[in-house]
RNA sequence: GGUCGCAUAGCUCAGUUGGUUAGAGCGUUCGAUUCACAUUCGAAAGGUCCCAGGUUCGAAUCCUGGUGCGACCACCA
């Protein structure tokens, strides 16, 4: 016998030890059936499962449980991401407590000291995922950095430089001076801060007065090639052709005509500063002006910046503005809100400046493309359906930023990640022009092809975290090896994941599958929302309004928390999560227990060791409203997770067990035409219904289920039982059942005793005489007449329906003051519905123009409501 | 600046291709302890489906405009 109440963690990793060890979460290349892929977006070795990895690990077992049960070949793929920068920064955090730095340590230390983060957190990361009851295939799991998923790497890399996609070139880059590292465009984060803006005095040469300019950022003053003004605008264009005489540096820049000038920004002039600003660098290129970096790596004024070498760049503006003070050229400052980028993984400001750096070629038509460029293919694939994004609006998101795409800085000045397969030579003076052009190979070349030097430096960059991940779906399955895998198991069939990077990864892989391996990397796109806290702001640590999974899963079991996670919610929407509707879900964890336990309880005594065959002669009213349910649900549960609607086939599902099978079923179970093989029948089905959401709950009840062989997880999904079922009359029952309890609960009647009921059944008599028992026990009837027809009785609670009276008497019971009101009001509403349907059917239109069944039901309705109108109202009058 | 989303019961949310009286959970109120389950059971109250137009016989649902929130994108100093 099962104890009373669910306690989820006696059975949850015992019972996920058995699977895995079982091998039940393996798939393999199976012609014979069909496929269904999803490749995990790998977690980041970084940390600890979130409730964002709840979510999606949530999600994604309920799709490949269905598809396993549907019998599909059904493939999960588990992995984790080196996440680059983000590793970096947190073992430097732990090196800082140490008073160390990586500089300090050397790169192999350093790396060294990474690696052995990596190794411990990955474990953490492996175990949570396991803990969600994530029926994926451990034997593949997968990591960035293994060798051969940096094969894959280093082989697009090459590929695409030898394509002419990877290039080298001299750009404005966004750059965070705290990772000192550049970072592609969609990792800065604009957030809007209240600055200044700072109007500049800048004399020009050989005359009295100047121009004045304004910024946001004065410091940069110090790299100004130019001042440029609109031609069009009339107070500058006398200027144009002149000489500035730049303060602080006393450099002399020219004064230049360029129309990007907006005329009303600002004082109309503007300070062009090539190497920090993307506009001014494009300007700059324009008038092929000098470009002067002014600041390092970390954020310090370089030589170039004359006094101000040494500073920190915020130091460098404080200073910059009081010499200016000083010489009284600062005119003005104005307070403005502008958007400034931020790093996205360690929010410092970023800063935009010119580097050598390793860029993708977004637009470049190639051969191997159809002489289509990346982001036309990326683009096409979209567009065509190929891949289909769920919910449909987030296409349109995708599409409009892929067109708006810039070529993707691949380089990071980072250690920690793929190193750039790429070698200079740094010859011995032997060298030829030639040699200053990058040698890159899938290996470390031996010498120098042009001068034979082995005197080679490979390129200190790594790899975008992303270049790599967006290879996942195929080079987890052996790629570049044409591997019997990857012909079976991809394309993928689903790509899970949260909205927030549909830009960083979605997009990436559809861009280097594409490009690649000349395919689309998954079928269908399924993006869940957000999990935020009741109040709808983001959960974070800071706030302190996080939940903890982990801990949520101590608490309440697993199965509570992926219902919570799941039921209620819509792709693509955010979900608010708090401790109360876990425990609803727990409650109900606890519920199918117990419904089970009582089956279970009346199969052991009916002495029912295996499966029964249901007698289709020997089913009772309620054994067939049931099963006609049962059919229902399966259809609807079936088709849901067809078309991924997840959370309502959850909220079906919930309400099949707790309202329809626990409240209704059962409870008439317990009367003389309990049917054990019908009860065995429909929790056995409810078990497999509810298994992909609810894994562990219901594989622990369904070893107890007699005649239960293998694992649930492995059992065929249901289809429904073919015959016809016809639940009218426990429907018919239910209704009065429920009528009559709540004419006894509105006049107060004594729940603990039994009252006589009758009923005037008219034409449903047959039917109703059928359930009589049912009626009696579970409305708490002592004596119920039944006939067709009859007087209107004396004093009593009355209402009707499906046409039938329902009187209890109240005279000398209770007082009839309250029915007389309660019945009143009851009269009234349906006089206005019945004013409501006639003033419709008046209408012409409606009449002829609505569908002749519409029209009909109305009419029906209009009569027999005004029958129920007219009895009530007699009854009425008996008060 | 551009794009998108949301607005339904006190709270959190569902709502199928437009069709009687708009649903659930939580919370609230009233009641129940011989029951598989108090992690329970029965009953109830609670709604101008944000506002204004429009399409339609009929709108929570479709269209237009507005208001209020929110998100994303963006190299205007």
């Amino acid at each position: 016998m099962l104890p009373p109440a669910y306690d989820a963690k006696q059975y949850e990793d015992a019972i996920y030890k058995k699977w895995e060890s079982a091998g039940a979460f393996k798939a393999k290349v199976n012609p014979a059936k069909k496929p269904f892929t999803i490749a995990m977006p790998p977690p980041n070795v970084t940390g600890t499962l979130h409730l964002g990895h709840a979510v999606m690990l949530a999600l994604e077992d309920i799709m490949i449980r269905h598809r396993r049960m549907k019998g599909y070949e059904a493939l999960w793929i588990p992995g984790t991401d080196h996440a680059a920068i983000a590793t970096q920064n947190k073992v430097e955090k732990i090196l800082a407590g140490e008073g160390m730095t990586r500089e300090k340590l050397g790169r192999e230390l350093f790396l060294s000291r990474v690696r052995e983060f990596v190794a411990n957190s990955k474990d953490t990361i492996r175990n949570q995922i396991r803990k969600m009851g994530s029926s994926c295939d451990w034997s593949r799991e997968r990591y960035t950095l293994d060798e051969d998923l940096s094969e894959a790497v280093t082989e697009i890399f090459v590929k695409m430089y030898e394509d002419g996609l990877v290039y080298r070139g001299y750009r404005i880059v966004n750059w965070c001076p705290r990772c000192e590292s550049t970072l592609a465009n969609d990792e800065v984060e604009h957030e809007e801060i209240e600055g200044n803006f700072y109007h500049i005095l800048y004399p020009v040469k050989g005359e009295k007065e100047g121009l004045v300019v304004a910024t946001t950022r004065p410091e940069t003053m110090l790299g100004d090639t130019a001042v440029a003004v609109n031609p069009k605008d009339k107070r500058y264009k006398k200027y144009i052709g002149k000489t500035i005489l730049l303060p602080l540096t006393n450099r002399e820049i020219p004064i230049i005509g360029d129309d990007y000038v907006d005329l009303k920004t600002g004082t109309g002039a503007l300070k062009v500063t090539p190497a920090h600003d993307p506009n001014d660098f494009e300007i700059g290129k324009r008038h092929k002006l000098a470009t002067i970096r002014i600041m390092d790596g970390a954020g310090r004024i370089n030589e170039h910046g004359g006094a101000y070498k040494g500073l920190d760049r915020f130091t460098a503006r404080e200073k910059v503005l009081e010499d200016l003070k000083t010489k009284e050229l600062l005119i003005k400052i104005e307070p403005l809100k502008h958007n400034v980028g931020h790093c996205y993984r360690c929010s410092a400001m970023i800063e935009p400046l010119t580097s050598d750096q390793w860029f993708i070629d977004v637009n470049k038509k190639v051969a191997k493309l159809g002489g289509k460029s990346l982001k036309e293919r990326s683009l096409e694939v979209v567009k065509d359906k190929s891949i289909q994004i769920i919910p449909d609006r987030f296409k349109k998101t995708y599409l409009n930023w892929m067109g708006e795409l810039y070529d993707w800085c691949i380089s990071r000045q980072i250690w920690w990640g793929h190193r750039i397969p790429v070698w200079y030579c740094v010859g011995d003076g032997a060298c030829k022009p030639e040699c200053k052009n990058p040698i890159v190979g899938k290996t470390a070349p031996r010498q120098c092809p042009h001068c034979g030097s082995k005197q080679l430096r490979q390129d200190e960059d790594t790899l975008d975290t992303w270049f790599s991940s967006g290879l996942w779906t195929f080079s987890t399955l052996g790629w570049p090896k044409q591997t019997e895998d990857l012909k079976y198991f991809h394309p993928t069939s689903m790509m899970e994941t949260g909205y927030d990077i549909l830009f960083f990864w979605v997009a990436r892989m559809i861009l280097m599958t594409t490009y690649a391996i000349d395919d689309i990397p998954f079928q269908k796109v399924y993006l869940h929302g957000l999990v935020r806290a009741r109040d709808g702001k983001k959960m974070s640590k800071s706030l302190g309004n996080g939940i903890d999974p982990i801990e949520m899963i101590a608490k309440y079991g697993t199965d509570a928390l992926r219902m919570s996670m799941v039921v209620g919610t819509t792709p693509g929407n955010d979900v608010r999560l708090y401790e109360e509707k876990i425990e609803g879900f727990r409650n109900f964890t606890n519920k199918l227990w117990n419904a089970s336990r009582f089956v279970l309880s009346i199969l052991e005594e009916k002495g029912i060791k295996a499966k029964t065959k249901i007698d289709p002669k020997k089913l009772s009213d309620a054994d067939q409203w049931i099963l006609a349910k049962l059919n229902d649900t399966i259809k609807k549960a079936d088709k849901g997770l067809d078309k991924y609607n997840i959370g309502e086939t959850g909220q079906l599902l919930y309400d099949f067990l707790w309202n329809d099978f626990c409240d209704w079923y059962l409870e008439l179970s317990k009367g003389e035409k309990q049917n054990p093989a019908v009860l065995h029948f429909v929790l056995k089905n409810i078990l497999h219904l509810l298994h992909p959401f609810m894994p562990f709950v219901t594989e622990e009840i369904w070893s107890h289920l007699p005649g239960s062989q293998g694992f649930l997880m492995l059992q065929n999904y249901p289809t429904p039982i073919k015959g016809k079922f016809d639940g009218g009359t426990i429907q018919l029952g239910i209704e009065l059942i429920g009528k009559i309890r709540y004419l006894r609960a509105e006049n107060k009647l004594d729940p603990a005793k039994k009252t006589p009921v009758t009923i005037y059944a008219h034409a449903n008599l047959g039917n109703v005489e059928k359930i009589r028992p049912e009626i009696i026990r579970l409305a708490r009837v002592s004596e119920l007449t039944l006939v067709e027809s009859g007087e209107k009785l004396s004093k009593a609670a009355t209402t009707m329906v499906e046409g039938m009276e329902i009187f209890i008497p109240l005279e000398g019971i209770v007082d009839t003051a309250k029915e007389k009101i309660r019945l009143g009001k009851e009269i009234e509403s349906i006089h206005a519905q019945i004013k409501g349907m006639k003033a419709r059917l008046d209408n012409p239109g409606f009449v002829k123009n609505a569908p002749p069944a519409v029209v009909a039901k109305d009419r029906a309705s209009v009569l027999e409501n005004e029958e129920k109108l007219e009895k009530l109202k007699a009854q009425w009058a008996q008060f």
